[in-house]
Order: C-alpha cells, then structure tokens, then sequence
DNA sequence: CGCTAAGTGGAATGCAGAATTCCGGTTACG
DNA sequence: CGTAACCGGAATTCTGCATTCCACTTAGCG
C-alpha cells in the first residue's frame, strides 16, 4: 500500500469518526470525505459501503477507550478519581467521535465481530473493576454501576448535535455533575428494588 | 366543526408531540399521521404546512408545563421537593415529547409568537423563582441555575430515540441522579469562574 | 330516515439530497 | 523515467418525503 494511500486511510477514520458522532453512523458519506479532504471515490475505494467503515471507526474508538482507561488507572491511587479522571478524558471534543459507534453499533452489524466484541468486553470490564473498587473503598453509591456511567457517557458524549447547544459545549461539567450524584455522600433515596 | 374531525385533530397533536420528540420536529408529515391514525390528507387539511403543527405542539408543551409547575409549586411546602416533583413529572412517560418544542424551536418559527415566547418565559421564571428558594433555603448548590435544569431535562426527555434504551426506558433514574448531584451537600468542585 | 356538506384516506406526482459508479488525470516510488 | 496505484469529483441512479387531489364516508340536521 502506497504512504498517501495509508495516509488519506487513516484520515478517513478520524473524519468519520468525528462526523459520525456529529450527525449519527447514517451521515453522507459525502460529508465524511469532505472532512477528511478526500473524494468519495477514494472514501469509497477503501471502504466497500457505510458497514465496513463503521467498523472501522468502531475498532478505533474500542481501541482508543481501554488505552486511555489503562492510563487512567496507573495514574492515580484511589478508583474513584480514576473513574473522575476518565469521565472527564472521555467527554473531551474530539473524543465525543468515538462514542458514536459503541451507542448505535450493537444493532447494526459489528456486534458479530468477535474482536470488536472482546475489545469492547475489556475495557467495559476494566472500568467495572474500578467502580467495583471505588465502591469498596466507599466513596461510590452502590445503587449504581458501570453500566450507568457507560449509559451517561454515550448520552452526553454522542449525537452532539440533538444535545441543548451549552450542553454540547461542555459535556464535561453535566457529567461531572452526575458523578457529584453518585458519590457515597450524595445517597437519598433507597436502592432500586 | 364536526365532533370526529374535533377528535381527529386532538390525535394530531398528540401523536405529533410524540414523534416530534422522537424524531424532532422534521419528522415526516407520514409518520405523524400514521401515529395518529388518521391519512396525510386529513393532517394537511387541518395544518397546512409543518410550522402550523409545531405552532400547536408548541402550545400544547408550554400550557402543560406550566400547568404541572403550579400544582407542584403548590402542593410542596419546601422548594427543593416542589423541584424534584416536578422533575419527576416532566420524565414520565408521555411527558416526553412535549419537550421537544421547546428544544428545536427557537430556531424556527415560534420564537416570534408572542403568546408562545410569554407562555415559556413565564414557566421558565417559575422554576426559576423555585431554584432560587431552594439555594437560599441551602438545599441546592448555588454553582448551577434553571437553565442547567432545563437543559437537563431536554437532554433525558427529547430524542429518546438517540438514548440507549435504559435511559430512554426510565429517564427519570438519571434526572434523579443528576439531582442528587445537585443538592447543596454534593458540591465538591469550586464554582465555575 | 334520507340528504348533503364536511370530513376522510391514501394513491400519485414532483423533487431534493444521498449513494454509488466511472474514468481522465496525478503521483509515489522502483 | 515509466507505470501501476491512486485520486477527485462529475454523472447517474435511487430513496424518501412533501404535497396535492379526488372518489368515497359519515355526522348530524330537518
């Protein structure tokens, strides 16, 4: 493979990344190859139709999320900053892109790939056991769990363009928020059940 | 007018606050109509053009809302409950799709309404007036306002479509954890500056 | 009960925007 | 330099929605 073929390859995903969590994994593919400075021959030379580059921004995002997870982690002692750390990490601009592919994927089609799918099992895993700890050292609700954060995540972090304006702006302060009503202290009500 | 077409347009409206929400207000005319049972002909024939229906959506969602404040304003002694109540309301099922006007439109077409832009100026002073009184009565952090609750509200409550199906399926759990998040103890973090 | 104006559904039409193809013109690199 | 690999984007086809129109029903008056 030639280097500016490689090269406009990788582009490709960063765009699609990014407009797809703009306007929702059905955007035109046109405006994917804008964003990446491209024709739509070449978008399409790469990728045969929408599904094989869903896929691919998909790989890219599993990828991206564990890596900065892992960072996370070994950077601080106690989970519960870990957990803080990532929320904020991950609601930055730019990262929003990747979220697209978990929140709209699973009925489309990566789910049956099997690498996607343990990717994306590790990482959730990892942030589990972190939640997990933040909950035995007691400065996390237990009525509450990953799948919460992860759900919270993809609201603030996907689709940008159906959030309020001033919230798309600054996902990080509403998460940060929720967080405020997760720790231990902020317990009102009685757990579910 | 005749009492079925009185009823056929009853259904308009509400399945037009429902889909809107769902799918905002460019959803199709078709779908509308399919929701509401009724054929594209009869929707035409009552709303000439899209801006008619979000006209009467509109009104629907702001006469609504402002009715439910009251009531909670009303039966609550302290002002943070009367909030929370009222949260809780507006996440119910149904409740929904009313949001969606107030979300999209002030871009459109009703903002220069009068009636309207009064109607949604007023509740909004309303739960402003309620916000106030709980920061002062020291139950709720002073570093977020109305419109962050707004806001919030909007998020949870339109496009349920673009929510993964947990969030979609009880918003309410999440406003609360937001709220949770909210409450004067909670506030971990300086103001913003 | 019968009449008719009011009301109805949905097929038909027109069009805007998106998907996908194709190929004459470039360019990396042996 | 030569050429196989690449490009961009014009051209064409497809899709989905808005909007119109009219033959068929029905509420409700006399």
């Amino acid at each position: 493979m030639r280097a500016d073929a490689r090269r406009n390859l990788d582009k490709i995903v960063a765009a699609a990344a990014e407009v797809m969590a703009e306007r929702g994994v059905g955007a035109p593919m046109e405006a994917v190859a804008r964003r990446a400075g491209v024709g739509v021959g070449t978008l399409y030379r790469r990728f045969p139709d929408r599904n094989a580059l869903i896929v691919a921004v998909g790989d890219h995002y599993v990828h991206t999320m564990a890596q900065a997870l892992d960072e996370a982690t070994r950077r601080t002692r106690d989970a519960w900053s870990a957990v803080r750390d990532f929320v904020s990490w991950a609601a930055e601009p730019g990262r929003a892109a990747l979220a697209t592919a978990l929140a709209e994927l699973p009925q489309e089609t990566i789910v049956d790939r099997a690498e996607f799918a343990r990717a994306r099992e590790q990482w959730v895993r990892q942030l589990g056991g972190l939640v997990s700890r933040a909950q035995a050292e007691g400065s996390m609700r237990t009525d509450v769990g990953v799948d919460d954060l992860i759900h919270l995540l993809n609201v603030f972090t996907c689709h940008p363009g159906t959030l309020p304006e001033p919230v798309a702006a600054d996902p990080g302060r509403y998460l940060r928020l929720m967080l405020d009503g997760m720790k231990a202290t902020a317990a009102t009500h009685a757990p579910p059940g």
